[in-house]
DNA sequence: ACAAACCTTTTCACTCAGCGAAAAGAAAGC
DNA sequence: GCTTTCTTTTCGCTGAGTGAAAAGGTTTGT
């Protein structure tokens, strides 16, 4: 039962590079030199290097008391990744409205592997009920942003998320292929999904689909933690959301990033492609 | 004029590494191996070996078009970044709140060496008039958040900066070393800062601190792009959401981020510190 | 259909960058 | 004041990383 929090047999320099990154996490955003090399699993003068080059170029920064953290450029780096520049940039503006006219949470979240992950989250509420966090990876089959992904994804996709074991989260988790099944029909007739208690007790959702060209990008749900709202009502704003910004997403394919063909550069002098000559 | 866009001399293999992170910005936020390799300022077999080891660690991703682009990883390594995980998180709903309020554009910044920088900008606008993005850097001495920032900064660092020159955006932008240190006097004063279209021609600001046991962790700003706004009237809800942050980070101190001293473990066995016995 | 120009991927022998044990300094704990 | 635990520096050995070159793909133009 020795913890080694992360792989330690780092075989490549760059995997151990990145492996000291690793090192940290939500409990752990903070690690003093050593605590770093244990979790990285390297010896110290080697992490104390690492960490040192991490550092010049600000992957890592270290507080006051010499403590690392993980560091700006990490994090402007982050900003650059299409889920953030892409996704979460266009989203935000509709995320905003639809808080607005419903005063609920309001969730964006897209499919990574074989869950999905919270990209964006909207709480007006200071005192938050311990729920998931943005990044958090959620399952596919107990959550309405999930169902919404599900539902519009590849169908040899969904077939392989139900083909895998349907964990319990609640009793009201549907656990059953066919029935789940079944509701994915529902769901793409009615253009958006539900969830009762299916992943935490006490809260429902809606959630709609973000169909870009006719592929699920992502998808809006709002969360409501009382159950007793009706959450038909918010339907119409929900789907005018995720409309909005599938059209927003459209519209924006050709520029920043362009996902099939690649802008023709006149001359092959378009800045992306400095020319080696000379 | 033949542009290696990024430091092309990278002597270790980590600064290698980093060096094709670091290829990606805003404009080039997908890139081929090839052009990879030439922004990176690196020899293609190299890079197809380091973007071969990134991309495993999801450090890189690649779209349907083999495209390297920056990877979830990272996105996700950047929301436990101190500035994410620490300060947006908990800001949030006080920002929320507040346009909510107001209506107007609102937005969170820090101090990073000589500029501030935008970590959360909240503007339910669908079409946003091209104005900074999250992650941008803008001066101290030109924006509302900007000085509201440098009037609470230790005494030293606020010299230090009004000792740089003051770069001129627009004919409003205060560039008299006196009169803005005149400014901070009044805007320590009256607890908020104002700025009249001295970055940008049309926008005026009103911004305050946050102040976490005396020292300025961040500011919280207003943005009006109409200059008719009367700005005072959003000073109250401003204050009131710049205070109760700054509770809400005092409050959080001892938490996820301690500030100095670690919390003592029993028998140095708390996970965080995996014994390497056996 | 062909060629030219561009991409990506694989191979391979050389060598220098990266390694980590160990020792020296600092700082905190008792 | 002594012990423990941390950070930082040194240094000689060696295998991991290198990058030129060649092979294999794909797209563009005529």
């Amino acid at each position: 039962m020795s913890s080694e929090p992360y792989k330690s047999s780092a075989k490549s320099v760059t995997a151990r590079a990145l492996a000291v990154l690793a090192a940290f996490d939500v409990e752990n955003p903070l690690l003093t030199l050593s605590q770093l090399a244990r979790r990285a699993g390297l010896p110290v003068a080697t992490v104390y290097r690492l960490a040192g080059e991490l550092e010049d170029g600000r992957f890592l920064d270290r507080d006051s008391a010499g403590r690392y953290g993980l560091g700006v450029r990490l994090w402007e780096m982050g900003l650059l990744t299409p889920i953030h520049g892409r996704l979460r940039e266009t989203a935000m503006p509709f995320l905003l409205n639809l808080q607005y006219d419903c005063r609920e949470t309001v969730q964006l979240a897209v499919c990574d592997g074989t869950n999905a992950i919270y990209i964006e989250k909207l709480t007006s509420e200071v005192s938050v009920p311990l729920q998931s966090r943005i990044g958090a990876r959620i399952p596919l089959h107990a959550t309405g942003v999930g169902k919404a992904l599900l539902a519009f994804s590849p169908e040899a996709f969904a077939d392989a998320i139900l083909a895998m074991p349907l964990t319990r989260y609640t009793p009201e988790t549907i656990t059953d292929r066919r029935s789940l099944s079944r509701q994915l029909v529902q769901i793409r007739q009615n253009g958006y999904a539900q969830s009762r208690q299916e992943y935490q007790l006490g809260s429902t959702s809606v959630a709609a689909p973000v169909l870009v060209d006719g592929t699920v990008q992502a998808a809006i749900g709002i969360v409501s933690y009382s159950l007793r709202t009706d959450m038909a009502q918010y339907v119409p704003s929900l789907l005018r959301a995720a409309e909005g910004l599938a059209r927003r997403l459209e519209d924006a394919l050709g520029n920043a990033y362009p996902s099939i063909s690649e802008p023709t550069s006149e001359h092959g002098a378009n800045g992306t492609d400095p020319m080696p000559a000379l």
